[in-house]
DNA sequence: GCAATGACGCTCT
DNA sequence: CAGAGCGCCATTG
């Protein structure tokens, strides 16, 4: 369990994703290159897929690069997804897309905080 | 050890 | 403007 065991990759990207502030969205590409790896976007959802759904990250917060949460294996993880941004106070549109311009990390983020 | 896949992103048609 | 395909690295079987 040793997070050595899932390779550094992966923990560089679990600490990423659990530097993202609350109220805020980081899609997937950024975390990549936060991680030290851009356009490895898949790797970190590829990371996100391999942890628990009882995980302590926000993994709820990483969407990918349209805004929109990802499609996930399973539809009841998505709504889950959605349930806990809002409770955020993320707003999304009619398509589940969230506001990148207002919620993107290092956007409007920090002022929120 | 080899091969295929993967919660994506970008470019081309 | 919209849709489809390909590519990157690492993990897993």
């Amino acid at each position: 369990m040793n997070r050595n065991s899932r390779s550094l990759t992966y923990i560089r990207i679990y600490e990423v994703v659990r530097r993202i502030p609350r109220g805020c969205v980081a899609t997937y590409g950024q975390i990549a290159r936060l991680a030290g790896m851009p356009g490895q976007a898949r790797l970190v959802g590829y990371a996100l897929h391999s942890l628990s759904e009882t995980t302590d990250l926000p993994w709820h917060r990483v969407i990918n690069a349209g805004g929109k949460i990802s499609r996930l294996p399973d539809p009841d993880t998505t709504l889950t997804q959605r349930f806990l941004l809002e409770s955020e106070g993320i707003t999304f549109n009619d398509k589940a897309q969230v506001n990148l311009e207002q919620y993107g990390w290092k956007e409007a983020c920090a002022d929120r905080t």
